[in-house]
DNA sequence: CTGCAGGCCGGCG
DNA sequence: CGCCGGCCTGCA
């Protein structure tokens, strides 16, 4: 088939889908990945600034892709504005440009990071391909067979154990209890999964602590990943690093991680989430060092 | 064999 | 309140 073409800019693929926002988008290559957005399954390249798109399925193919990668958002701009905080920001976002925070799904990202607790990324990835194989529906691209990541419904009678045969381990019971909850809760009018796009991240914020399994880390994960609030700065053990070096090194009390959130509050502001990213893929990547 | 990985919960001081 | 031990699983 034809590829869909779309034109870029400050824009990159790779960055984008390695910088640890998503868990199942498969590598071919440095420029090319095929992964899953909402019903489809896709196969990107990157060529320059363009993007050719391979899907299964075509309509509105090209709206679809540019709302998850957040194409239509001026990100150039952004990072004009992001290189002046200091010159770690600076020396980080021009190592990783264009890398860009993606716009998810809800229920994908809370049962995703919830699992991601006390966990590793490739066991992250097994555990959730291995419940869209069980739960999602099936789609044929080029041949092979990839499992959609399953809707609540779908969900509705998988039982604890069940989970745990998906090898999330202890994590087990807050998955189950937080799909319960999200039935319970739709089912008596208390929630609108598209109304949760219009609280102010405050009260989207306590929504998503109230479950089971979701601590401060895994809900700003989910604010940034699937609502993208780029005021939130998550915290994990390599941030914490990365922070610690780079700006209280000479700090002599000891490092809490509240000292961390009133800095990036204070000096990476209404973009910390952006910044947090590019911080976090280049101390991974070791493009700036850490010691 | 221990230790530990992108935290969270629950119990205790 | 803040602190701390335990936790599935897999890999070093």
């Amino acid at each position: 088939m034809q590829p869909l073409i779309i034109d870029v800019d400050t824009f990159n693929l790779k960055y984008t889908l390695e910088c640890g926002q998503c868990f199942r988008w498969q590598k071919i290559s440095n420029q090319e990945y095929i992964g899953i957005i909402k019903d489809r399954v896709l196969r990107i390249v990157q060529e320059g600034n363009k993007l050719k798109v391979y899907s299964n399925k075509i309509e509105n193919l090209e709206e679809v892709v540019r709302n998850y990668f957040d194409l239509n958002t001026d990100y150039k701009k952004i990072e004009a504005d992001i290189v002046k905080v200091d010159n770690n920001v600076k020396k980080a976002v021009n190592n990783t440009t264009g890398l860009r925070i993606l716009k998810q799904d809800f229920l994908e990202m809370l049962l995703s990071y919830i699992i991601s607790a006390n966990n590793n990324i490739p066991r992250i990835s097994k555990s959730v391909n291995l419940i869209s194989k069980r739960y999602g529906k099936k789609v044929i691209f080029e041949n092979k067979e990839y499992y959609l990541f399953p809707t609540l419904d779908e969900l509705r009678n998988v039982t604890k154990d069940e989970y745990r045969e998906c090898m999330v381990g202890f994590r087990d019971k807050y998955l189950y209890e937080t799909v319960n909850k999200l039935i319970f809760d739709i089912e008596n009018n208390k929630l609108n999964i598209e109304n949760l796009y219009n609280y102010d991240t405050k009260e989207l914020e306590s929504y998503l602590l109230d479950f089971k399994g979701v601590g401060q880390k895994v809900c700003d994960c989910i604010l940034l990943f699937a609502f993208s609030r780029f005021e939130v700065f998550p915290i994990d053990v390599w941030v914490e690093r990365v922070m610690s070096v780079l700006y209280f090194k000479s700090s002599n009390k000891i490092l809490k991680k509240k000292d961390i959130l009133e800095y990036a509050k204070n000096n990476f502001a209404n973009y910390s989430g952006i910044i947090q990213q590019h911080l976090f893929y280049n101390m991974r990547e070791k493009m700036i060092e850490i010691n």
